[in-house]
DNA sequence: GTAATAGAAGATAAAATAGTCTCTTACTGA
DNA sequence: TCAGTAAGAGACTATTTTATCTTCTATTAC
């Protein structure tokens, strides 16, 4: 469904969205350890949040990552799409390029209709919401 | 959600249920030629749903693949069970080993419902009902 | 200005997954 | 009964994904 940056990115997000909005920034260093997550590669998935606009930082001592108001108001399907994590959603079940509603795979009609529910409520959630009392 | 050996299952699964009852068996080159599929890799899937006995096989010469009428009562989430493909649909979508009802991630609440429709669906399916007019 | 902090970027390494090869075993029909 | 055919099994290779390492650049406090 969603690969490693995938998952490590929405994690972030919602670790963030944790933060008020005067908090400091914090590093890649505490968001690793918060989320036990491989600090290298979670700075890489970072990294790429910060140039697709998706969340803020500053560099420099007291610097890191955080998210503006602007950025807690974005939905979560943009979000996923800007980052390139949308297509393995979109895409066949087993796999098949060709598959389409006129011309499915044997299991089209049973997945299609759930990835759309599902790709639906995505779209009513913005960062703000992933503010919730859950595991991470 | 599912790789490609699982991938690689249904379809052949599928093909196979096009099969009448009597027709010969079919061999691993036909249908890794039909599915479009290594022919190597699909001879271990198939081995793999023989010795599952989820389709069945004969050797020599004319043997193949076929279904019996046993195989084609069967139901889809227990052959996806019985071939290890379910653990990537009942698993959290952040990957996150702890998230439960209970417990959930921020998406788990979202995602949840979904998959459990899904399987369901799944479940109500027999593998001679994946004989129908769809693409492979 | 300089040292400390933190992000940016590219190369490299490890692990997991996908795909291939080779040999063995079982069955069939002439 | 023997030659040919097709499945079965396991080791091996390639590719992709995931993770790490190293170096560089920008920012800021002092």
């Amino acid at each position: 469904m969603f690969n490693a940056s995938c998952k490590y990115a929405i994690r972030a997000l919602a670790e963030l969205a944790k933060l008020k909005v005067d908090d400091n920034p914090v590093g890649s260093e505490y968001l690793a350890r918060e989320l036990n997550i491989p600090k290298p590669f979670l700075s890489k998935v970072l990294q790429h949040l910060v140039r697709k606009k998706v969340i803020s930082s500053i560099k420099g001592p007291n610097g890191g990552y955080y998210l503006t108001k602007s950025n807690r108001k974005a939905r979560l399907d943009q979000i996923l799409s800007d980052i390139d994590c949308s297509d393995s959603l979109s895409s066949c079940v087993l796999g098949l390029e060709k598959c389409t509603s006129e011309n499915p795979c044997p299991v089209h009609h049973l997945y299609q209709p759930f990835i759309h529910n599902f790709q639906q409520k995505m779209g009513e959630l913005r960062v703000a919401d992933l503010d919730v009392n859950s595991i991470l």
